[in-house]
DNA sequence: TGCCAGGCCGGGT
DNA sequence: ACCCGGCATGGC
């Protein structure tokens, strides 16, 4: 079967590592997972940073805080009523999982993907991209990451059909991929790239897709 | 101006 | 088991 490496290399060389995920601490990542839930980054950066003002960027001041202040800070990033009860659910999670939250981080990272991912889900407000980009981009574990864009090319080049679950394609990729977390990391960036460049829902400029030669010219009307 | 963004939940069939 | 409306802000 083709090509889930190809695909790979030619976005790798087209677009160069994506370094992703942006953030400075794995706490950062947890939260920025959740606010940009069907959120454009951009909107993100400004919650975060509000955030990061306000010295609220904590597991224990998340898990504490006020839910009218936390949704003032979050505002930016849209659906905020939502996002600040998620993310006083997860803070809670972390929480007492060490002395500081560098140490809970590293508790946690010692427990098994299976283990966290089924934690993660038990939370309302997580599923399973946002599980599965907490466990990859903040605690370094060896899954795949799917999101719209991804089922969005895979579809359009016939590699999927439109209607896949998250579970169907994500398989797709740990079966055909070595589970090696930078590989991981930089492959779903490199799809979300792709996606935002080449691959929108409407207007595709899809006649620069660095992906048109290997793959051929895209199914459009999906 | 309208459409879209790195989803997820809950209620209704 | 699906299908769908709701959630909300800001940029192009």
């Amino acid at each position: 079967m083709t090509k889930l490496l190809d695909i790979y290399r030619t976005l790798l060389h087209a677009l160069g590592h994506r370094g992703w995920w942006p953030g400075d601490s794995p706490l950062e990542v947890m939260v920025g997972a959740v606010l940009t839930q069907n959120t454009n980054w951009q909107n993100v950066e400004k919650a975060i940073a509000n955030l990061k003002r306000a010295d609220m960027l904590g597991a224990c001041k998340l898990a504490n805080a006020a839910p009218a202040e936390l949704e003032a800070l979050i505002r930016p990033a849209g659906y905020y009523r939502q996002k600040a009860a998620r993310l006083g659910r997860l803070a809670r999670w972390l929480n007492g999982r060490g002395e500081s939250d560098e140490a809970a981080i590293e508790a946690l990272r010692t427990l098994s993907s299976d283990r966290l991912r089924q934690e993660l889900l038990a939370i309302k407000g997580i599923g399973p991209e946002t599980a599965d980009s907490i466990l990859l981009y903040a605690l370094e574990k060896p899954v795949f990451v799917v999101d719209s864009y991804t089922v969005r090319i895979l579809a359009r080049h016939g590699l999927a059909e439109a209607e896949s679950s998250y579970d169907e394609v994500q398989a797709l990729f740990q079966d055909g991929l070595p589970g090696e977390v930078e590989l991981l990391k930089d492959y779903h960036a490199q799809l979300v790239e792709v996606g935002k460049r080449f691959c929108r829902r409407s207007r595709p400029r899809c006649a620069e897709c660095p992906l048109l030669e290997l793959l051929g010219r895209p199914i459009l009307e999906q």
